[in-house]
DNA sequence: GTGGTCTAGACCACC
DNA sequence: GTGGTCTAGACCACG
């Protein structure tokens, strides 16, 4: 369900709070359903629960999930995590758009190459 | 001439690379000019002559510039640093699109907001 | 009659505590009336027998109940459950009052937020 | 400099949360000053580096401080402190204020304890 | 069994 | 030396 990249500079904690955003934005995980518990995903993906209970606190904190004493962790408000996201998104884009210009990269290069990766991947819908 | 940000996250060698390399894209530094001496950049900054020699070093090793024994450290071939900049920019934007369409942001929207970035900063160009 | 917050971070036997003592200061629950049992409540709320358990003990502990064996639990001196929610509501005053000078509030905004606070829920009441 | 309560229920992290901010807001910590190392103060409280640790993100994540690489923690904008304090206090007041309606005090009687409490420690200050 | 906290000790990147 | 990450293993409160 999750797979870590060891290789990845990002700490692994990071790149478990992508991850399971991710698995909630594409569905898989629903409104109000359990995550797994801390020790068992942490046995899954042999890490330390301490790595994963990271995480959760900072997947809480940013109002992804919630946690209820001795009973588990639960999925929030999903669309929160979207919007979240999408406004990363257009810090990234305002940040890249500059370093375009930066390189003398042209307007409509940018926009053909955002149309071509937008259809490139098609198949992954 | 380069402004450092103590502040920021990302370690300051790093941030003396995209500098320095910015400075070569617009044109503050031109081909085999002399760049400044590590012991007088880091005078200049006020930080250690190690972080200076950490980002030249990494500099030399991307072909932006290369250095003479004794003689000191000068611009390479501008062209490959646009190059590899260009390069970087477009493994960005395809990450950033997959992204865009894991929240269900439409390509036009994308677009759209592309142009606008484009735009709006014209009178910093 | 008695609504849990799941998500609230508080233990559920606590929020059981204050919502049962608050139905006694509101008079919904008047001296010496039968608490419902603990298997009845329990089924209500959909929670564990023992909570529930575990918050009697708490309010008998206080003397705002008491129970008998064999026929349950009652309401004990209403008067002296105000007058211990009133010694905790002293005691959180004193320590705002240390905070509030600790930011440099002054005792005159102090007063006028208790004051407007007292008024803007008259219609609660 | 801090001292902890090992007996206070809430953990250790959190104290040394408030106690670090309340060392901002009288001036003991000034701004862009230093604060111990994670070692050195996890020393002299005799408490583990993770626990200081802890307390010093969620510090930096609030914007209290700020955090360098290899240099050390640093105090941030403290009037940022002070306002986020004033809204807590506020918050905690108007929920002060309903309690107190629960147990029939009088608007009255709540501003004249806040008004004596105001006055009674003014040899602190 | 679940989340939450803490300790002890290790390694890394940075300066 | 500094902060940042991770592991291993423990204890507690809660249900």
């Amino acid at each position: 369900m999750i797979l870590l990249d060891m290789k990845d500079r990002r700490p692994i904690y990071e790149q478990l709070i992508e991850k399971l955003a991710d698995l909630m934005l594409c569905g898989a995980l629903r409104e109000d359903e359990k995550l797994p518990s801390v020790r068992n995903l942490a046995a899954d993906l042999s890490i330390n629960p301490n790595t994963i209970q990271r995480a959760y606190v900072e997947l809480e904190r940013r109002g992804y999930i919630y946690s209820i004493q001795g009973k588990g962790s639960f999925v929030a408000n999903i669309e929160s995590v979207r919007t979240d996201r999408k406004e990363e998104i257009q810090n990234s884009l305002r940040t890249l758009v500059l370093q375009a210009k930066d390189v003398e990269m042209k307007k409509e290069e940018f926009v053909a190459l955002s149309e071509k990766f937008f259809e490139e991947d098609m198949g992954d819908d």
